[in-house]
DNA sequence: ATTTCCATGTAACGCGTTACATGATTGG
DNA sequence: CCAATCATGTAACGCGTTACATGGAAAT
């Protein structure tokens, strides 16, 4: 059976090569901190292989701007037979969401610790998760400009007006916050749990 | 640097074998799926593994229970050193929450595919969530029984009593029912606000 | 008749993480 | 002074997934 040519991750890259325009590796690490963090997270080592794994497939074209005393920057930018990779892997049905978190975890048998333990493991998530609120809550700071330029060829992107494209971002950003604050109810309240069970 | 002997999944293990008495590699499987699956899910063959890690390691014993045409029950038991690893386990710092959610990513760049694509997208995510929260309401089908036999030496779990156990059983319960609630919501409103956008 | 349940494992593979490697510039 | 920012890579490693392997009993 035929081995998939791209992942996920893949796709992440891609997509920020299409929404945000031509970027550097640096760049897109930044933006996968950023913008992508709460739903699918990268180490730059991963950016760079898939750019370098993109490339051998010709979905991304690589110009290298000169600088000194700092390695060159290496800006890629997504040709069409990457907009048709992106378009193609929209069309396909996504794989089932995953949630990993070692607190659950350990809450599920919080029994077999010290009260003390599981109460610290939850303060230091509620610190946690409202650091990483208020990240959302302010996401657009520390994002490289946004320069999609227009093509020869028309608009880059046939499916929506500029306004549209932002209909997703909003979208996605309301989900992370939603999530955040819903976590956090939970944290709160099974740290009141927790008390008054000590209590008694 | 040392790596560790031990892993979330592990202890995840070790946990059920801890708070459920003596079970098999099938029944660990059953209870991954039925009761950690919303914060961590293992294939079957992880678990195998696992089990023989620990065993190498003294956290679990093993006792076979013949039966006929049927492979043989290898039943496991977590012993004192497993006890003591999961207790230590406990008051570590967990690692960070990771979520990964192919769905999302593609609303993220969803200004780039066919708008039937998307939605046929939700609508499928929206009947699984939707099958998921179900299950997590009636989570106790479907469990093998929970024997937790009493030692010579006393009080398997010196923590916390039966009825404490559970309340983190419950607690755990409580978020993922949470977690499928919010998701489902979000669905319904990204739905709306999508076809909204496709009148105009 | 065919799917599901019971029951246990091995083998291959690679995505993703962590660590290694380098080095000038800027701000507190 | 020291940490962070900018900037790009390579190497090692293994957790976790998918596929392979087997086969009787029971349910639909």
């Amino acid at each position: 059976m035929d081995r998939p040519e791209a992942y996920p991750i893949t796709y992440g890259v891609l997509g920020l090569l299409a929404y945000w325009g031509p970027l550097s590796g640096y760049d897109l690490k930044q933006l996968f901190d950023h913008v992508l963090s709460a739903m699918w997270s990268a180490a730059h080592s991963q950016i760079y292989n898939e750019l370098k794994r993109m490339k051998g497939l010709g979905w991304v074209e690589m110009e290298r701007e000169e600088q000194e005393s700092r390695p060159d920057r290496k800006v890629y930018s997504i040709t069409p037979a990457g907009r048709a990779a992106l378009e193609s892997w929209q069309q396909q049905p996504p794989a089932v969401l995953q949630l990993r978190d070692e607190l659950l975890l350990k809450m599920m048998f919080g029994s077999f610790a010290p009260p003390e333990a599981i109460s610290e493991n939850i303060r230091a998530s509620i610190a946690l998760h409202e650091q990483r609120l208020l990240q959302y809550r302010q996401t657009t700071q520390h994002l490289p400009v946004r320069d999609q330029p227009r093509q020869a060829s028309g608009r880059p992107n046939p499916y929506a007006s500029q306004e549209e494209e932002d209909i997703y971002f909003r979208l996605v950003s309301r989900f992370a916050i939603n999530f955040e604050q819903t976590y956090l109810n939970w944290l709160y309240e099974a740290m009141e749990v927790l008390e008054e069970q000590n209590e008694e």
